[in-house]
RNA sequence: GGUCCGUUCGUCUAUCGGUUAGGACACCAGGUUUUCAACCUGGGAAGAGGGGUUCAACUCCCCUACGGACUGCCA
C-alpha cells in the first residue's frame, strides 16, 4: 500500500478541464471558481485546458460559450488555452512508454468480444470487470490486428487516494479494471490524457467535482507506473437542484450565461457560488479578494448543496449597492447584450450614471435596476401606468399646481426640496404620502422608483417641473 | 448488483468529544418609512434511524434507511 504525497512546497498551479460539448455549467463555473480562489490566494497560476478528445461531442460553439461563461464570472485563467487533443501525440507518446516499462500492454480484443462478455457476466450476475486475456500474452502470440493499449494494474493490494476534502480514501485493486489508455486509432482516453496533461503542465493541486473521485484511484496508478508525483486532489461535491435531485434542465438555469442573462451580478455571483460547500466562519458577504486569502481547500464540505435562488438574490443585491457607479453601468450594458436588449443611448447611458447612486441599492439584480431607472430613461411626455394615473388623481391640480409655482424658486437640494414638500403637505392637511405619490407618478408614471427627491435631483429643476405641467395639463 | 462518497433549522452553513447547537437566506410578528429596496427588534425552526465506545458524542466506530457518483476504446 502506497500512500501518495502531496507537493506542499512546490508553486500551487490548479487548471479547469471542461469538456466542450455544452455551455459552462454552474456546477463547472463553481468548480473554476475554487481552482481561481485558491490559485490567487497562493500566489499561484490557474490553467484552462479544454478537454477535446472527444471528436464527436465536441465543438467549438462549446468551447466559446466556456470562456464566455468564465470571462463573465470574471475568473481570468494564465497563459494560453490548452486543447487537449493538440496534445495527442504525447499522450500516444508515454502509452508506449508505458507499453516499454511494462506497465501497460496490448489487447487485442475486439469490442464486441468486450460487450458480449459483459453481458453475459450481467446475465450471470457476475462482475462485469473485463480482464482481458492479453494481459500476459508473449509479444510473438500478437496478431496483426488492430489493438489498445491497456494500463497493466495491480490486481492485488488497495490504492489510497489522500484526498483534501474527502480524507484518506481506499479502493481494493482486483475491483479495478485494466483501463484503456490509448485507443485502437490511436488517440488517448480521458484517463490517459488528464494525467499526461496535468503531469506535463505542472498542476499541483486537481480540484474538480466528486464525481471523479472513483476515476483518481486508476489515474493514480498512471502516475505510479510513470514515476510522477501525484497532486494534491481535492475532490469537490456536486451542486444540486432545488429538490436535492442532480442539477438538470427542469431545475431552469444550468448555464452560467443564462445567469448572466437574468441580470445577477458578477461578483455577487461569485460571493453566492464560493458559499455552496466552502465557507469561512460566518462571513457571509464578501469580495473575491477576501475569499482569495481565506480559501482553503481543506475547508471544503463534503455534502453536496442545492442552489437557492432567492440567497443568490440577497447577495447579489449587497454587491450591488456596494458598487462602483461606473463599472455598474458598464456591467449594466454587457447585461442588455446578454439578454439581448435594446442597446442606451448616449444620454440615457449618462442619465443612469446620474441616477446610480440612488438605483443600486434598492436593486437586486439589472432587470430591477432598469425597472427603477425608468424616470431617467424615459422622456416626455411621461405616460403614466395604470398605478401612477391613479396616484394622479388622488390629489386635486391645485396642489400640484401650487407645487409646480413653488419648485421654480426653489433651492435644488434635498433640503430644500423637502421644506418645500412638507410645507405643501401640511398646509394641504396632507400625509407626505399622499403628496409624493402623485408626484412620484408625474415624474416616473410609475408607483415604484427611487425617492422623488433623488429623481428631482437627478433630472433636474427644468426637467421636474415641465413633467409636473404635463401631468397638470 | 458491486465499489466509493454523503446525511446539522425549509435552504446555505458553523461546530472538530463537554455550547442554552451559532450565523445567513427564507418565513412569521412588530418598528421605521414617500413607493420599492434597505434597515431595526423579536419569533418559530436542525444533528436521518438504531446500536456501540466514552464520565461525556452532532462530533469516533458499526448497522440500516435515503440520496449521489463510478462501474465505456465518454469526459
Amino acid at each position: 500500500m502506497s500512500v501518495p504525497t502531496p507537493q506542499p512546497n512546490k508553486p500551487v498551479v490548479t487548471r479547469f478541464a471542461p469538456s466542450p460539448t455544452g455551455y459552462l455549467h454552474i456546477g463547472g463555473g463553481r468548480t473554476a471558481l475554487f481552482n481561481w480562489l485558491y490559485a490567487r490566494g497562493h500566489g499561484g497560476t490557474f490553467l484552462l485546458r479544454i478537454e477535446d478528445t472527444d471528436r464527436e461531442r465536441s465543438t467549438p460553439e462549446a468551447t466559446a460559450a466556456i470562456l464566455r461563461g468564465l470571462e463573465w464570472l470574471g475568473l481570468d485563467w494564465d497563459g494560453d488555452v490548452v486543447s487537449q487533443f493538440a496534445r495527442k501525440d504525447r499522450h500516444a507518446e508515454v502509452a508506449h512508454d508505458m507499453l516499454a516499462r511494462g506497465s501497460a500492454y496490448k489487447c487485442f480484443c475486439t469490442q464486441e468480444e468486450i460487450e458480449s462478455f459483459r453481458a453475459a457476466a450481467e446475465a450471470a450476475k457476475r462482475s462485469t470487470l473485463f480482464i482481458s486475456p492479453w494481459r500476459d500474452a508473449e509479444p510473438a502470440t500478437h496478431p496483426d490486428t488492430p489493438f489498445v493499449i491497456r494500463m497493466k494494474a495491480p490486481r492485488t493490494g488497495q490504492t489510497v487516494i489522500a484526498d483534501a476534502v474527502q480524507g484518506t480514501v481506499t479502493f481494493q485493486n482486483d475491483l479495478l479494471d485494466d483501463m484503456v489508455c490509448l485507443r485502437s486509432d490511436g488517440t488517448p482516453t480521458y484517463m490517459l490524457a488528464v494525467v499526461v496533461d496535468d503531469h506535463d503542465m505542472g498542476v499541483t493541486h486537481v480540484i474538480r467535482g466528486d464525481d471523479h473521485l472513483n476515476n483518481a484511484a486508476r489515474q493514480s496508478m498512471i502516475y505510479t507506473a510513470m514515476d510522477w508525483e501525484v497532486p494534491v486532489w481535492a475532490h469537490i461535491p456536486l451542486i444540486h437542484g432545488p429538490d436535492g435531485k442532480k442539477l438538470s434542465k427542469r431545475h431552469g438555469a444550468l448555464g452560467v450565461e443564462e445567469y448572466q442573462a437574468m441580470g445577477y451580478p458578477a461578483a455577487g455571483m461569485r460571493n453566492y457560488l464560493s458559499r455552496l460547500g466552502w465557507s469561512h466562519g460566518d462571513d457571509e458577504f464578501f469580495t473575491s479578494e477576501q475569499a482569495m486569502g481565506w480559501f482553503e481547500v481543506t475547508d471544503i464540505g463534503r455534502a453536496p448543496s442545492r442552489l437557492d435562488f432567492k440567497k443568490l438574490e440577497h447577495i447579489c443585491g449587497l454587491h450591488m449597492a456596494a458598487g462602483n457607479d461606473a463599472a455598474l453601468l458598464h456591467e449594466l450594458k454587457a447585461y442588455l447584450v446578454a439578454a439581448g436588449h435594446l442597446a442606451l443611448t448616449e444620454a440615457q447611458e449618462n442619465g443612469l450614471l446620474r441616477a446610480m447612486y440612488c438605483l443600486k441599492d434598492r436593486a437586486k439584480t439589472f432587470p430591477e435596476l432598469i425597472d427603477k431607472a425608468h424616470f431617467v430613461l424615459t422622456s416626455r411626455p411621461v405616460l403614466a401606468d395604470a398605478g401612477s394615473a391613479k396616484a394622479l388623481d388622488s390629489v386635486s391640480r391645485s396642489i400640484l399646481q401650487e407645487l409646480t409655482l413653488q419648485l421654480q424658486t426653489a433651492i435644488w437640494t434635498k433640503e430644500g426640496l423637502e421644506a418645500i414638500l412638507t410645507a405643501i403637505a401640511t398646509a394641504n392637511g396632507l400625509g407626505f404620502g399622499k403628496l409624493a405619490a402623485p408626484l412620484r407618478a408625474a415624474l416616473a408614471g410609475r408607483t415604484v422608483t427611487p425617492s422623488v427627491y433623488d429623481m428631482m435631483l437627478v433630472i433636474g429643476q427644468d426637467e421636474t417641473i415641465s413633467r409636473l405641467n404635463d401631468a397638470v395639463a
